[in-house]
DNA sequence: CCAAAAGTGTTTATTTTACACCCATGA
DNA sequence: TCATGGGTGTAAAATAAACACTTTTGG
């Protein structure tokens, strides 16, 4: 067994996969590297952990700089460790993938990073492994809003029921009937229906909503299969 | 934005999760610590990753040392990076939790380590943040077969339905009803039923079935929903 | 008034659950 | 022959899916 003096150290990164909704499309944030190497190409939101941070706080520093908000949905994804994947030196990345409200993030734009909203469907060629990164995130995004109550995250404090139904076409990339896609997400009770309605998507207007932070704690963690089999869907099989 | 050439380095470090079946209970692969600090106290397996080599293929080494097996089910659990959780240098560990035929492994024991089966549910104090580790791994064994049909990585080649059966129940701390359970795995036509049977466990005898490896490598994606409400289950709430 | 989207009702199909019952066999 | 666990049958309950229909309101 090997002493602890012998091993070898190695850069650690941190890298975000941020997806925000804009009411039509579900986009990812990337920003133009601002150092060598590929400065100026596309590539993730990262940065260097630093030695009195753990990686999570390291992953919310970034964010924090990017957007101004603390508060945001952020989870560890995966650890990536292929030896050549940063060209200009072995880096081992953790990667961590953030859901945000894009109205939100809106007004808080940082000068440093120039970042960009694209559609998840129209993504640019990013730097390194970051386009796997982005696909494994797509994966996790669909696995985890199948089976909990997730993509709330990506919608303002006040939203109306089809609002949440197209964002979750978005994700699954087909359609849902309306009435049982209702009844199913009020069925759950994690959403409060408000006084006020949303006149803009149509002329009947459609109630708003907001999460009911109680019950969304208390039941985040169990299984809710919102969707049939969000893994056929995504797959097109 | 800062250069790679003023950026901390860590070490890096690997630890398996590793999950093992004996017909009775889950069961733990630890190992007591062969050097300081910590040295004698029980431990996941573990080692540095090297210069060469990914942490996965590192995970891999490991497990090859100890068991001398290559084929397993592995998977990467977690990246580790609490400032202090290596009690002798600042240490980034990525987990890897791993399900073994413990039958195979008895033959290949690795004298180098002295790696003892624990029941999970009687594990020892483990070092450093292991046992938060082993939490983890138990959280998401748990969450991944309750939707992908995992669990037979831990019986051996041949196994019958009450096997298997016994299995989940100790996985979920429940019992099922066995004309569901066996309906159930059958429907998913991913067992091959084989002319032989145990007549250990009963006197009529139970047929063996095998894996049914082009239907299990074509499905495992796909969802399953073996459990209905695992969270619940295993939360006892 | 009417088009268009919100939301409700209702029927049918599918899946899950509970549990009764038959089967094979070693002692 | 009978106790024991393996395995099948079946009815009831719960859930999901399909789709008709009613509501509201700006143009």
């Amino acid at each position: 067994m090997r002493h602890y003096s012998k091993q070898p150290r190695f850069l650690l990164a941190v890298d975000c996969i941020i997806f925000g909704y804009d009411g039509q499309e579900l986009k990812l944030l990337v920003i133009q590297r601002g150092f060598e190497p590929c400065k100026g190409e596309w590539s993730l939101i990262g940065g260097f952990v630093q030695l009195h941070e753990t990686a999570e706080a390291a992953a919310k520093r970034v964010l924090k700089n990017l957007t101004g908000l603390d508060v945001m949905y952020m989870e560890q994804l995966h650890a990536f460790s292929d030896i050549d994947r940063d060209t200009e030196e072995r880096t081992i990345s953790v990667a961590y993938f953030a859901l945000i409200d894009i109205q939100k993030y809106k007004q808080q734009l940082s000068e440093d990073y120039h970042p960009v909203w694209f559609s998840i469907n129209h993504l640019p060629d990013l730097i390194f492994d970051h386009n796997q990164m982005v696909e494994l995130a797509k994966e996790k995004l669909r696995y985890k809003a199948a089976l909990h109550p997730l993509l709330f995250e990506l919608l303002p404090a006040k939203f109306t029921i089809p609002q949440l139904q197209n964002l979750y076409e978005c994700v699954y990339n087909t359609t849902f009937d309306k009435g049982n896609f209702n009844r199913k997400i009020l069925s759950t009770h994690l959403l409060t229906k408000l006084a006020d309605k949303d006149k803009l998507g149509s002329k009947k207007g459609a109630f708003y909503y907001k999460v009911n932070t109680k019950a969304y704690n208390d039941n985040f963690h169990s299984f809710l299969n919102f969707v049939a089999n969000p893994h056929k869907i995504a797959n097109g099989s």
